[in-house]
DNA sequence: AAAACGGGGCA
DNA sequence: TGCCCAGTTTT
């Protein structure tokens, strides 16, 4: 037995009774695809019952005020698809006679219906050969080729795709959109598959490899973070106040100067009147001189940098603080930006090779 | 190409 | 906490 036999073997001694799987209602399909977009099935379970009470026809659901769509969805999340399911309810009324579509190239069109709902609907409602995608497919297909691709990158989409487009059984790609997703969902599941009774471990890459943890791979959504970095240069010429940064945050244990953060940006006249320069420096503190800000990027975050120079002494030591030689500096690791500062203010003293 | 969009279950 | 769930739309 190939692959998607042995699925779909397996899925018909396994499944789960569900209530959209005992009809080629297009309609009832579409309505129970949308509410378990990014959805468990026992979560939007009880919220499909209401909805095919309700509304158990599309012209019911068309006639609906946007209103009561979206009380009976209060709850379950991702608003935006309710109210694409009235848009394109309307638009089946219009447009489709009332008769919701069943073909991939006509559900495509519609409001709300992506490739992976497209597929759904029409290989579960007419049986057509289109392969559904989804987070279960991802995952059996990753791990049963060993494909490390991220599931998503632009170009791993396409490869899971082709692939699942290549193991699609195309006389019964209901049956086999179903099996693989349910198989996904009940037996490879993401944490702790159940590997020993896989009908499919003797071919999975994922299985023979000890890779089942490490598969599928995802791109981390790193979002950018802004920082606003204030760095005081105490400095007479010839010594230096300098930092030795902790082991938890950007530059672990490198040296910089003396800092005060902030989440946005502060004037410069504003910052020296601060309750925290003020606390540092005494009441009054002689700028010498203003740098910046510099926008310096990592790979995570944003930092805006300005160096405040001063020969104003502190009128204490903080964790880390210390005085130094200006020579000592080119012993001493500093970020990117603080060398690049540093350099320029003591024009090259300490770093000439030599 | 990345962000926005909800809420809940599970380790 | 972080990851994931029968993804799609918008920026």
């Amino acid at each position: 037995m190939n692959f998607s036999d042995t699925l779909i073997n397996w899925y018909q001694s396994n499944k789960r009774d569900l209530p959209w799987r005992n009809t080629t209602d297009a309609y009832i399909i579409w309505l129970s695809e949308i509410i378990l977009q990014q959805t468990r099935v026992e979560q939007g379970m009880p919220y499909f019952y209401r909805f095919a009470e309700k509304y158990p026809t599309v012209t019911d659901f068309a006639a609906a005020p946007e209103d009561d769509i979206l009380k009976l969805w209060q709850g379950l999340g991702y608003y935006s698809r309710g109210r694409n399911m009235l848009v394109t309810a309307k638009l089946v009324k219009e447009q489709h006679g009332n008769v919701f579509p069943n073909r991939y190239d006509e559900l495509i069109k519609l409001k709300g219906i992506g490739e992976y709902t497209a597929a759904a609907i029409s290989s579960f409602a007419a049986n057509e050969a289109k392969a559904v995608v989804d987070g279960n497919v991802y995952r059996v297909l990753s791990r049963y080729f060993g494909i490390n691709e991220p599931i998503n990158s632009t170009t791993g989409k396409k490869i899971f795709q082709q692939t699942a487009n290549d193991v699609l059984n195309k006389e019964h790609a209901g049956l086999h959109n179903q099996a693989i997703m349910e198989f996904g969902a009940m037996l490879c599941k993401p944490k702790n598959p159940a590997c020993g009774i896989c009908p499919v471990k003797e071919g999975c890459y994922a299985f023979m490899h000890n890779a089942t943890t490490a598969l599928p791979v995802k791109l981390k959504k790193l979002k950018i973070r802004e920082r606003f970095l204030y760095y005081f240069l105490v400095t007479d010429g010839t010594r230096i106040l300098l930092n030795k940064r902790g082991d938890k945050d950007i530059w672990a244990n490198m040296y910089d100067l003396p800092l005060i953060e902030t989440i946005e940006p502060v004037v410069v006249t504003k910052m020296v009147q601060s309750n925290q320069v003020k606390d540092r420096f005494g009441n009054k503190i002689y700028v010498k001189s203003v740098e910046g800000p510099h926008k310096h990027l990592l790979t995570h975050q944003r930092l805006m940098v300005t160096f405040i120079t001063t020969d104003t002494k502190p009128n204490k030591m903080e964790e880390g603080w210390f005085y130094t030689e200006v020579e000592n500096l080119n012993k001493l690791a500093l970020p990117k930006i603080i060398f690049i500062f540093l350099t320029k203010f003591f024009k090259f003293k300490f770093n000439s090779p030599g």
